[in-house]
DNA sequence: GGTGCGTGCTAAATCCTTTTAGCACTACTA
DNA sequence: TAGTAGTGCTAAAAGGATTTAGCACGCACC
């Protein structure tokens, strides 16, 4: 029904003014000397008229269209990319902007599209977000293009933002600690002697480097320490079962993500072994998973929707830059219990 | 470095030619009779100068954007909301557009709010989608906005995509059958009697009818009927449990959704029941816990992805019409076994 | 009575494309 | 020799906003 959209010429004709008068009282230009009687006319005019400006028309001369890109590697595989998307989408309503999503499967063809795509419309400022931290390689953009890498790095863009993974470590350490236990701790998923190399990504070695320096503050070592090559619930029971079968003196498994510890749950409770009774496990990422586990898993979390929001409010920010660790938050469920006096 | 984008006029000057001759020639305009020579100097000159058209600046005189606006309720919560958000991002870039997504958390205000903003940047068609399948209010839009509902009906507007529910309900059947079980088979999550009137979403009454259609040409009944308000593990959990104690002739269960397969499989080994041997699991979504539990879940799947990338071509097509049932696909794990002959 | 100033408003340019209408020229026809 | 047709290109408008520069008027002042 509605034929077409009113324009700022109509509301001027309707208000009896010229659309330069329109424009100014629309925008509450300041130092302006149009009267009273003016404004009101023009308010009502547009009110009537239902009268919104068009976006595109505006950004033509101004240079800003309210609308940020985000470019991501995966947007469906993990909660980490849709919590991801859903901070960034809160965080652009609230300034009102708006967001255009791409997904570039980490693909450099895909991913030099995609930014055209996104500079072909204007953005104000694009994010740049990987699913699994790590140097992103960016193509150049113009001078002047506002960016911020959202759990990921580059050297050529100096605003970040990513979990703060070392004091995350940190604090798994002591959810166990505070518990009483002191000894037959397992790490599953890291030992530092078989996995030198292998590099999993920047945050994984913070994450690491956190537990190692909480460990040794409380001058406490692992009993052992079980490298996993893939950080999935199959990987994460044989290694369990077979940390199992070797020692019987373990008390508590600290798991590297809450896959893991999935797969730990059912190498204890197949070798009679309770959880939290006989065993305390405590994870990272705070998967769906974890809170489907009974019973419940103790796990400190990727902040996904606080990243998204704090990078959207970086990039909109008169210069995005720095790096901006965020807490990561401890999920506390029942896979923890106090260790035997 | 790059100081500025390159504009129409920039390509026309190097090529000492004017705006609207480089305008038609990069737009392969047929009927117009520039000169080869005047062709190559365009091309050559746009090439040059890495120009790129300012599409917003386009949309202003063609009314095309090429941007569609995907509005939905839910985008962090389930793997479902990034599925269909993947589908759609990747047949939009098949097409050369670009997507627009918008949160509103079904709060009307919200909902009024997204639309409005992707009418300003005035999009090609928006995509309404919704995480649970519901008539989905929709406040009016300017006639002529292509629009396409997804996992959603409004009658307003009649195209929308679904996914082929009564049919993945039958597939369900047929998968018990198939493996010769033609009795002990109980339903998890559904009960007609008791919840006759509590509407939980389209699909899912479509997913029953299918069922029980299925059974009913099988000349089969469920010797159980377990009603299960809430369709997660704590609760899958405790119907099985209940149902375990009450009858010991349970050969396969037929549960509503994996969540609530997934706290059968618990219920059912601490009832000393394996799966499969014991009892035969088969459910519905193929969620990512699906693939984790152990043995893996035999399940028909929400087609998320398909489902977003069908509802982008509909809206992208001439005139977006009819209702498009996505087949869901049968995800074949370990969970069934022969019955007992 | 000329100058200066404050007041209230607007014409026109600008942003970048697309598109309509038509110009200027050559070659050919009648 | 005027008229027609074809060829190769362009001026200018349009789309919807913002912004710069400045007009016209009334009043006070010396």
């Amino acid at each position: 029904m509605a034929s077409k959209r009113a324009t700022l010429a109509d509301v001027a004709r309707l208000a009896g003014l010229s659309p330069t008068s329109a424009s100014m009282i629309l925008n509450g230009r300041p130092d302006t000397r149009l009267s009273q009687d003016a404004h009101d006319r023009v308010n009502a005019a547009a009110e009537a008229l239902g009268y919104r400006p068009n976006i595109a028309a505006r950004g033509l001369r101004t240079d800003k269209t309210l609308t940020v890109g985000f470019i991501s590697d995966l947007v469906a595989t993990t909660r980490f990319a849709s919590g991801l998307i859903k901070g960034a989408l809160e965080a652009a309503e609230a300034a009102g902007h708006v967001v255009l999503v791409l997904e570039t499967g980490g693909d450099p063809a895909r991913e030099a599209e995609a930014i055209a795509a996104v500079l072909d419309r204007q953005v104000d400022g694009i994010i740049f977000a990987t699913m699994r931290a790590r140097e992103l390689f960016v193509p150049d953009l113009p001078a002047g293009t506002a960016v911020v890498m959202l759990n990921a790095t580059n050297p050529r863009f100096p605003a970040s933002v990513l979990p703060d993974e070392f004091e995350g470590g940190a604090q798994a350490v002591r959810l166990l600690v505070q518990a009483g236990h002191r000894s037959g701790i397992a790490l599953m998923g890291q030992n530092d002697d078989v996995e030198r190399d292998a590099f999993r990504s920047a945050t994984v070695s913070r994450r690491v480097a956190g537990i190692r320096s909480a460990m040794e503050s409380e001058g406490l070592t692992f009993v052992a320490e079980e490298s996993i090559w893939l950080w999935e619930p199959d990987e994460g029971y044989r290694a369990t079962r077979a940390l199992l079968e070797r020692r019987d003196d373990i008390r508590a498994l600290l798991c590297m993500n809450d896959r893991i510890a999935f797969g730990a749950y059912q190498a204890l409770t197949e070798a009679g072994l309770s959880v939290p009774q006989d065993v305390s496990v405590v994870s990272f990422d705070n998967d769906e998973l974890a809170a489907y586990l009974r019973p419940g898993l103790t796990t400190v979390g990727l902040p996904h929707v606080q990243m998204g929001k704090r990078a959207v409010e970086a990039l909109l920010s008169d210069h995005p830059t720095g790096q901006i660790l965020v807490p990561m938050p401890v999920v506390l469920r029942s896979s923890i219990a106090a260790a035997p006096a």
